[in-house]
DNA sequence: GCCGTTTTCGGCCCGACTGTTTTCAGTCG
């Protein structure tokens, strides 16, 4: 029986925290990794562990053997896992802390810990401060240094950069290289090319032929405020993100000739590499940054594009979003229809300043055509949501007026008259359904009465999914990357109940919320619920985050055919209408 | 600790960069 409520997420987290205790303790490379691949295990399932317990399943799981299956049993049955409290005896879990210094590991934290008994970050700065680490085997003048500068970098960093905020960096560093000298091409690799949900370093990628050179131009760039490597090869540069928030760039520059494979190599995932090149070995070949190649001859065979590396492997060429060990290598061939940006025709979720958003309705209209869209939906929030300047029902129906008369002046895009309506700590709405009736468009949002308690979160989602109205369940988990998790709730429950009743369930593509997630949209998708990738625009400048939306739907192997939104104004008028005649 | 169409034992991906312990260990991705 499951005795605690703790979350995938918390489980996740006692397993990497055990990986973290047992690498400093000195433990073999290889149980360490095995603690971190159940972690990350974890924390990508789309539903909760419990439920794959209670089928006695846990062993199953990609990388869980009987040992680990066994210990995430007792922590869900008593809440702690007596390895993790061992651990903490034996090794003090205020030294986790050091491991997030650039260039500070597990034996050098080890060291520190047992020479000098340093603790934690403060207890670090303060034996630098008193001299504690001269003459310390390993730690000289200028690694010291190193370590000073970590410290305030940790500072500064503050998390994982979310993808919105990286992306333009990336973009613009990536621009910038490609018209240094002598580079003929610069890409963008690692997590960022995946389009994960939020990035640590960014990766850039360059073809030239003298690589010192261009990674001296490049630690020069306008914006790097400092130089952490400066090889042949590879370079490391901080640069200013945002006001006191820095970020880090990797720079490798490659050979044409080796072009595909450092691509590869270099957008990871680290997992899918791995695979990838256990399944070189099992050939008899290698794989590495600069090509595939036969181990005992050394004779390349294949190195300049990505097509060549995974052709030659026997794969179809995968897109980066699917790189992540999530089942890909099964595939036999590519997914063509993978929903891109393209594909979408429209935003069913955006806000004007008749509640809180920032532009009026004509500018907003405006901007959507800009966008090339066919139709958009207006949907301003509901009057529960009175900090956001919610619409009791008289301004709501002059706000529908206008949005009609608005329409009817409008060419070339159909805009919808609907509302972001609260749903209630009863599951209610915050409209009545007379009034509901009369909008062409409902989206049914949960922003006040998420808690604790799963089951309740998951019933009043359920019943706002049942109400004959309601269109598209937004931000359904609540999460913001960063700040705040996902609420506990069945979202297998959810798919199913949006799927019966011809709800779409949202990905919301604003940077802090990419809401549902990958696994969780991959989840929906197989379960047959239609998805809708929506901005929550509050100002014209936001419809730009529909690609971040999109990418998180392709991280969840989402089809153009899972996506309401690619669909035709008249197929999406269509969905409406079908629900509020078939009364599901 | 996990895993298995060579294996239930003995493997487990690969190379660059850095500082420093002058020949390599630690870290990183």
């Amino acid at each position: 029986m499951s005795n605690s409520n703790l979350t995938n997420a918390d489980i996740a987290r006692v397993f990497a925290e055990c990986a973290d205790l047992l690498e400093i303790d000195g433990a073999d490379s290889f149980r360490v990794s095995s603690y971190r691949r159940v972690a990350r295990c974890i924390n990508d399932l789309p539903t909760d562990v419990r439920e794959i317990a209670v089928r006695g399943e846990l062993a199953k799981l990609e990388g869980v053997g009987k040992s680990s299956a066994q210990k995430i049993q007792t922590l869900l049955d008593t809440g702690a896992l007596p390895l993790r409290l061992e651990l903490a005896q034996k090794v003090p879990e205020t030294l986790l802390e050091l491991l997030h210094i650039p260039g500070m590991g597990p034996k050098k934290v080890a060291q520190l810990w047992r020479e000098v008994g340093v603790l934690s970050l403060e207890s670090l700065a303060a034996a630098i401060d008193a001299g504690r680490l001269e003459g310390l085997k390993g730690f000289g003048a200028r690694s010291v240094e190193k370590i000073l500068e970590g410290i305030a970098f940790l500072k500064r960093i503050g998390g994982r950069t979310r993808l919105g905020e990286a992306a333009p960096v990336a973009e613009r560093f990536r621009a910038a290289v490609a018209e240094l000298p002598g580079v003929a091409r610069a890409e963008i690799a690692g997590s960022l090319r995946r389009g994960c949900e939020t990035i640590g370093d960014l990766d850039l990628l360059c073809v030239a032929d003298d690589g010192a050179a261009v990674i001296g131009h490049f630690t020069k760039l306008p914006g790097v405020t400092r130089v952490l490597v400066a090889g042949d090869t590879k370079g490391s540069v901080l640069v200013e993100r945002a006001a006191e928030r820095e970020i880090q760039i990797d720079l490798r520059v490659v050979p044409a000739e080796s072009f595909g494979a450092a691509w590869q190599y270099f957008t990871g995932s680290k997992e899918h590499n791995v695979r990838l090149r256990e399944l070189a070995v099992r050939r008899g070949w290698t794989l590495n940054e600069y090509a595939l190649s036969d181990a005992s001859t050394g004779k390349v065979l294949a190195s300049r594009s990505e097509e060549d590396i995974y052709a030659a492997l026997g794969l179809p060429c995968l897109p980066p979003e699917l790189r992540e060990d999530r089942g890909e290598f099964e595939l036999k061939e590519a997914p063509r229809d993978l929903v891109a940006l393209e594909d979408v025709r429209g935003d069913l979720h955006l806000h004007t300043d008749a509640s809180d958003g920032k532009h009026t309705l004509e500018q907003m209209v405006a901007a959507a055509q800009e966008r090339g869209y066919e139709y958009i939906a207006v949907t301003d929030h509901s009057q529960a949501s009175v900090v956001a300047n919610g619409l009791d029902r008289e301004r709501l129906l002059r706000h529908i007026d206008a949005i009609h008369k608005l329409n009817e002046r409008t060419r070339g895009l159909t805009v919808w008259a609907g509302a972001e309506v609260d749903i209630m700590a009863d599951g209610s709405l915050d409209y009545e359904d007379d009034l509901l009736a009369q909008l062409d468009w409902v989206v049914a949002s949960n922003h006040y009465h998420l808690g604790r308690d799963g089951d309740k979160n998951t019933e009043r989602a359920l019943a706002a999914l049942r109400n004959p109205h309601v269109n598209v369940l937004a931000h359904p988990t609540g999460r913001m990357i960063n700040r705040r998790d996902a609420a506990p709730l069945d979202i297998g429950a959810l798919c199913a109940e949006a799927a019966r009743t011809g709800a779409a369930l949202e990905i919301n593509a604003s940077g802090s919320r990419l809401d549902l997630k990958d696994t969780h949209a991959r989840l929906a998708a197989q379960a047959g619920a239609l998805l809708c990738i929506n901005c929550d625009a509050h100002a014209t400048d936001q419809l730009d985050k529909m690609r971040y939306g999109v990418i998180t739907a392709r991280r969840g192997w989402v089809r153009r055919q899972d996506v309401l939104n690619t669909r035709s104004a008249k197929q999406v008028a269509a969905f409406v209408r079908a629900k509020r005649t078939q009364g599901r």
